[in-house]
DNA sequence: AATGAATGAGGGTTCATTCAT
DNA sequence: AATGAATGAACCCTCATTCAT
């Protein structure tokens, strides 16, 4: 009857038991520091249970992190699907990043620390084809987004969609790394607001981006002022 | 007298020998892998010495990054120093830059890494200090650059000195590390040349923030194209 | 009727596939290195199913090595069936055993091995009465023709049978053991030629072992020269 | 001073407690059953202190038995010392051998298993060279014993001396091995005394090496009896 | 009979750091 | 100042075996 289907069932539960576990712990400590005991006990799972789910600590931190990324990539699906034109998607884009740093400083985290040499010994070849394969879809989704824009007359003709999209995810990206990393830092030794830097730069970039005429349309004066 | 000088001297020359040691370890084997005994010996001094000099092996590591640190502004500053104008001072920098990550890749990455949550448990508070100081020098040098833009009319009014320092800087070192990272698995999966990204990116960014002046003086028609 | 004994045949027909399975793992991998899990999966049966039929992993080593021994035991058998006298079949058994050793060098190293103390942990009851009765007819079967050869007036008579059994077992067992183990190294260090030497040792033990009359008899001059 | 031979000491006295511990442990449990931790307890050091002095639990094993290997050197020298002829001291060989095997047991046991391919893992190459030179030692000081009594007439000049040196340590080892693996099992299962078969065999063998000319003088007659 | 998910104890090894000399 | 011996905590992963289904 229904016994595969539940089997499948408590299979893919035990799963997400395990990436709530370890997620829980990579959050609080960091791939390195976190130990694969106390994320067993977390899980109320044996140690040896997790590495029949999981074929490493590292393959188990990318899995929590992909779920990061498929969490973002949906966010940005839906974002982008009420939107008429595609630099208003872009905005959307941009400001759902925003709120995803913000709102999964944890996730962003791990995003970005995946993006790092530190990693990738023990990685097994599934768990590396299955990041880039997610991986992909968010640049494809942004570099479309970034060639409708120009087919519609809204983004400068002259620029290469995918050296745009670079642009924009690694200012982006690295600036939320710097206020994840030291904000309070900058505020009181330079005096400077990063969340403010962040919002500015976003605007000047979408805003250098445009066409004249998509600009007047939009009536907006962007600053960093 | 002189025996004061000399032992100085020697104390200096010792700092610097375990400094180049840690180098090459750090760039062979990256922070975590490096140990304390194989920098020792390299330095052929014995463990107990390295630490009479430096609290700890991130102590060190910061160290070493302290003088790529250094390099890059004696860069910048010589760099700058024969540009007539601030813009024109701006594009050296960004040209140094380049050439610091090209030339001196592992200390790049030594600087990049040292931006990161995964660093940072046993480094003492002298370090912590003269990494910001060192820091703040550069951020000062890039700011005043982008004021003294400003000032003289090739700098967009609207914009934020510091703010403007953070994207540029952000944007150029995500792309570097993105390049460092993995230039041959954007090229092999999305054919994209992630140098030509990097250049067009700092046209495109020096370019957004002149004043329509300045642009056409220059002219120039910087594009990504 | 025919269900009970096609349900035995199943039966036997699956421990027969373990065995072989088993086989392949020991071979290459030897005891401690072998896993159930590689021998499961090489039997194509889960985990579970192997011990249905055997009790330990080291149960199951020894019922492969059974199995060598079982065929030792054939080859005894048959090659000595025709041979007229007892020290006639004597020769032909350090023949068999010589080709045994070279034709089945792994099967070899899993009697000698189950020899050892490093074993025996988990071994069942069972297990370890099969072992001693297959070990006993080998014993008996060697024991017997030494007694045999006594009997014809070709072994001396104030040999012991049992005695002499064992001497000859435990020599060419140990030289084999050490072909097995260091067969190169012995020609590169020493320059000597195990195999020679344990043909050499045959010969010598055999005709120490008769009577000057049989001796006489077999007009062949043994030597290890 | 002395300080530099005080401190030598000190290091030599350290391995030498290292090993003492070690010899306890791994005569007690075995090669693999034998733990690290147990060991250092026994040391009264700390694990990683026993790893300052040897590479792995296997290096620290053979350094055990390479211990063995010299004390039983020394029982030859001593023994074979004090011989007048060649054939006496094979004699006084053999008795020492027997000796050995029954006051030093477990060290014969890891001599006979460090013969063994479980082992050389984790073996440095110092120690392998360091086991094979005194293995060498052995190896030769039979030889040479046998080649003088070649010499000296009273061992057949149709033998070879490392091919008699090879039966002769192979067989007394392997039965020694038989005694320690199961003497009890082969009296109670077949009334066979191995002691008595160890020194039957050691006479045959010793007879049967000599040439009749040293067979007369000696007035002896070996017998299995 | 067969499965395969779950267990959980087990252990060698590394290394940053300290401290007596 | 320099040494280098000693420390000891920390940790990932394996795998034989069991048992509910």
């Amino acid at each position: 009857m229904g016994i595969q289907e539940r089997k499948e069932r408590e299979k893919t539960q035990r799963r997400d038991d395990i990436l709530n576990a370890a997620q829980e712990v990579f959050f609080e400590k960091g791939l390195q520091n976190a130990t694969m005991d106390e994320i067993a006990e977390k899980a109320e799972l044996s140690k040896g249970t997790i590495y029949l789910y999981y074929r490493s600590k590292e393959d188990l931190y990318l899995a929590v992190m992909m779920r990061g990324m498929e969490l973002l990539y949906t966010m940005f699906a839906q974002a982008t699907g009420k939107q008429r034109s595609a630099v208003e998607a872009l905005r959307a884009l941009a400001d759902v990043y925003t709120q995803f740093f913000h709102e999964h400083r944890s996730l962003f985290r791990m995003l970005h620390f995946s993006q790092t040499p530190q990693l990738h010994k023990q990685v097994s070849e599934e768990m590396r084809t299955a990041c880039s394969i997610q991986n992909m879809k968010i640049w494809n989704f942004v570099q479309e987004l970034i060639a409708r824009g120009i087919e519609e007359g809204d983004i400068r003709r002259d620029l290469n969609p995918i050296a745009v999209a670079v642009l924009l995810w690694s200012a982006t990206t690295s600036i939320m790394s710097r206020i994840d990393y030291g904000a309070e830092y900058w505020k009181s030794t330079m005096n400077v607001d990063l969340d403010t830097v962040l919002r500015q730069s976003l605007e000047f970039l979408l805003d250098a981006l445009m066409t004249p005429h998509a600009r007047e349309q939009l009536r907006q004066q962007p600053s960093i002022s």
